[in-house]
DNA sequence: TTCCTCTTGTAGCGATTGCTACATTGATCT
DNA sequence: AGATCAATGTAGCAATCGCTACAAGAGGAA
């Protein structure tokens, strides 16, 4: 059990990074069995079948993307809450966050189908991810909870029209907001 | 070609019952060929290969969107952006708009990872709701255009959070925001 | 040693995948 | 009538899918 236990940690990480590449829709066993150093047999040994595989693997996802938001605190905290929804908006369209928003989107469409361990994991991931925007909310602010969701929702819309091809609608969306720069 | 044209807008309206049924994901060619009332063999011979079939079908559906948006024209307008906002998020909740609820954050996802078709897709789909969303501002709205993109955003952020089961932090965003009922 | 359990490789199962070769129809055109 | 051509069924291909049966090695317990 222990040792099982220690193989099925030591794969994760690999099964990740395979999934963060290539997506989640199109694994398939035996590439992620590659990916991993090991044979689809062992895959089944670890983890039972396949859905669970991919039920533990999104929980350890989730876990990895809570630990990258943590390692992606700001030095200093912003004034505004418009200053804290920009640098937080560039955060998330950068390049270092990329693979994190492609699988992002996936998961929150298998949620959407009811696909089994989705939207457990979405749910963490959305619960850390206001946590971590509640920690960054200016100092001043009146309300940081109801500020941190309100500019959750704010960020999560703009993140997905930027994915389809809207960035601009979103970018002109602000401007009409209480956000928009004075 | 009148022939095949014919045959093939035929087939769509089916193709697309399916799919918003089954999803994009496990899409193959023999059970969309069944829920059509054809056979894969006949499938490729209209339109050539799998991948410009879902294009094509992803560019109809993008259209039985619009027009649904169409129909669902309020009798009266809203007198305010926080009535529109509300009204037209419990429409996106509605039973009604589920299953294109459910293919849409499929086709966002195809779109983050760059499958073919999925992105024009997307893309159109956003710009009609966009259109449509300014016919559904307030009438004495200061700003129609910038309005109804904000509202854009901040329906999606919410339709987005609450596909994960956060629905109720959209809710208290919203209470943070410009748009809290008075 | 002898057993026993954990771990792993090999080989393969039946099902499904996208797609194609071949043959046949039926209608239209000359 | 004979030729032509779009439309369709039948059969099957090689590849991949998730998963399993079987055997073998390894290491500790008796």
């Amino acid at each position: 059990m222990t040792n099982a236990s220690l193989s099925r940690e030591t794969l994760l990480p690999k099964l990740a990074a395979h999934v963060l590449e290539h997506g989640l829709g199109g694994a398939s066993l035996r590439p992620l069995a590659k990916a991993a150093g090991t044979s689809d047999r062992m895959l089944i040994y670890h983890f039972g079948n396949k859905e669970t595989l991919i039920s533990d693997l999104l929980e350890y996802i989730a876990g990895i993307y809570s630990a990258a938001l943590d390692m992606a605190l700001g030095e200093t905290r912003p004034a505004t809450r418009q200053e804290c929804f920009e640098r937080i908006l560039a955060l998330g369209r950068g390049p270092a966050m990329q693979p994190f928003m492609v699988l992002w989107w996936e998961i929150v469409a298998g949620s959407a189908r009811g696909l089994p361990g989705y939207k457990e994991a979405a749910e963490q991931m959305m619960a850390k991810q206001l946590v971590w925007l509640e920690g960054q909310m200016p100092e001043d602010d009146p309300d940081p909870a109801g500020g941190a969701r309100y500019l959750l929702t704010l960020i999560e819309g703009s993140l997905m029209l930027t994915v389809v091809g809207h960035a601009q609608t979103a970018r002109e969306g602000l401007l009409a907001s209480d956000l928009a720069p004075s």
